[in-house]
DNA sequence: GCCTGTTTTGAAACCAGTTTCAAGTCTCTT
DNA sequence: AAGAGACTTGAAACTGGTTTCAAAACAGGC
């Protein structure tokens, strides 16, 4: 496969410079006498070069480059926090790899020891393992491993590792909706979705049930329904179970804990004769394009997605100038009123 | 930043033998004596030792890679594809890199330019300038200079470039869905969304047109309504526009190019008073989970995209064997009947 | 024990850049 | 016109692997 590329060496030998000249102009890295500036940039018009960036990642040991683990692409919440990540990513001359798990831990490893080799600039750590409260030694090792080699971000903040952290702050959000349902009359909450071995589902729970202890509100027993994923279905199997009780026992409001969830309890409310948000009011978590498009449209605890991403670049380049730098960040949940949500029915 | 990795130079001097050697052990690439072989292998495991993977891709002049390029990652049209391209990928040892155009054409003309730079064995250029079918001339020449580099798979198959295609074959898929439309009484239809001059629209356009030619029906004017874009409103502000005409001109079947504009189409019904499938049946195209949470489900016409995937792999490995090969292949479309359509409204 | 043929092996070149270092070139004083 | 100091420059080493080539080691046959 004999691709003969062009290369600074051609470039060099055209222009009458050495290599090095060449490099010294493409990186304005150092003053280079104007003439010969011009001859190879003239060159560099001619053949389009674009340096080979694998070459340059290999000298300069990195890649300009952020490794993204996530645990599914195709949930919403992450493919939108993706998006916000890659603007803000190329609006600093920075490229993303994504790697997807596919939901599987193995997956996850393996990318874990591939990314490693890759020389990435910094690692983020979204889902998964990441979000584990009680994580495998096994992902504990790896982690360790890759910590060692290169700075890595992490979007949860329960574990010990030696990294900074990323996090998405529910509280003000979460304050608000509460605020907001108190508000249309709202006493009895179901949270629907997740398990508590998860960090952020955990941390949405416990901000939840302070709130409503502060209000000297009564937490049944059963006001919290697991699921084992976090998926449509998942909140609508969770939904027909809770949909079956008398409906005097049933809460007035329900909080999904995710936004395919919280449309998932939508489905199953619907199924079972109620009005939402006559009958019952729901809302959920994430805000992205889902929350928008679903009748009644949900209202939604989020975060900026695109603020996210910002203050991720900010804490990138920190680490490449300092690897040692360490921080630990939170980007704001706000709260999006939709139609989801009405007043308390008797 | 010196993180001064470990080397197959590390491994070598103190398995008290040759750079060379290591490589071949790791590689399998040649035999090498049996004692030898153990001891380096013993290193590898006691180091954990990965090599790195950019001094490999540039060595070897290829990262294992394959690089996506895709108008958006939130459409979960492009999301599930890229699952099903990533899980077979990585079965075959091979990991991808997601290129999203953020629907900005400037951007995906960035990425084309910029991943020729990275050693990938192969691109798929989806959606975007791939899927125009009167593309600038900027992007035919950029594609002529990435072709020139690496091999490229289109996911379209109008133009006229020297490259492989891997094309969704929507015919038997629409022929079913037509049947069952005509089993249900329908003979009056709406093609809602999209602009004709992206490819996969035009030729699902066609492809209708044509089953309604053989079928002696009548293509009214106004028949097929354009969007300017492909998101769930475009699809709910065609419909609402739909609606407003006298209920007994309205077409019984309506079919969104796409599953999000089939969405915006139902909530649209909804909206109108029409019910779903009793007063209207609304089909689309794409079938991700989409169709599935919605309510009620969308029947739908899709593509199979673990086979999509597979399909592409097998490619992949013959364009790296032989950069000169060329192929098209189609992944053929098929039915799912879900519950958005039902008998003709008289 | 020597010759031949096959395996194993290491040195060195290569991939395409960056960077250090010392030498070369200017410009400005005096 | 020489010397000092500031700019420019190219040679060479470096990033971490792979691969070619020729030499070294080994096995088998005589």
């Amino acid at each position: 496969m004999k691709r003969d590329n062009i290369t600074i060496y051609d470039l060099a030998r055209e222009a009458g410079v050495s290599p090095a000249t060449v490099s010294r102009v493409l990186n304005n890295s150092a003053r280079v006498r104007q003439d010969k500036r011009d001859r190879v940039m003239e060159l560099v018009e001619k053949y389009q070069f674009v340096p080979n960036a694998v070459a340059q990642g290999l000298s300069t040991q990195n890649m300009r480059t952020i490794g993204v683990l996530l645990s599914d692409v195709r949930n919403p919440f992450y493919s939108t926090l993706y998006v916000g990540i890659e603007t803000a990513a190329i609006s600093s001359g920075y490229n993303v790899v994504l790697c997807d798990a596919l939901n599987d831990p193995d997956i996850e490893y393996q990318h874990l020891e591939m990314l490693g080799s890759k020389n990435v600039d910094v690692f983020l750590l979204l889902g998964g393992g990441a979000d584990d409260l009680r994580p495998r030694a096994e992902y504990k090792q790896l982690v360790e491993r890759v910590i060692q080699k290169t700075p890595v971000i992490f979007a949860s903040g329960h574990h010990k590792f030696d990294a900074c952290r990323l996090m998405m702050n529910d509280v003000p959000g979460i304050e608000a909706l509460m605020a907001y349902l108190f508000g249309l009359g709202h006493e009895k909450f179901a949270i629907v979705g997740g398990r508590p071995t998860v960090a952020p589902t955990h941390s949405k729970l416990d901000t939840i049930s302070g709130i409503l202890a502060r209000n000297s509100l009564p937490q049944e027993d059963g006001w919290v329904i697991e699921t084992p994923r976090y998926e449509v279905d998942d909140g609508y199997q969770a939904g027909k179970k809770l949909f079956k009780r008398p409906r005097k026992t049933l809460p007035t409001a329900i909080i999904g804990i995710n936004e395919m969830i919280a449309l998932g309890v939508m489905r199953a409310a619907e199924e079972a004769g109620l009005r939402v948000p006559e009958d019952v009011s729901i809302a959920g978590f994430d805000n992205t394009f889902l929350s928008k498009i679903c009748t009644p449209s949900l209202t939604c605890v989020g975060c900026m997605y695109d603020i996210y991403g910002e203050k991720l670049m900010e804490m990138v380049k920190k680490l490449v100038q300092n690897p040692a730098y360490r921080e630990t960040a939170m980007v704001p949940c706000g709260l999006t009123v939709r139609r989801s949500c009405g007043q308390a029915a008797r």
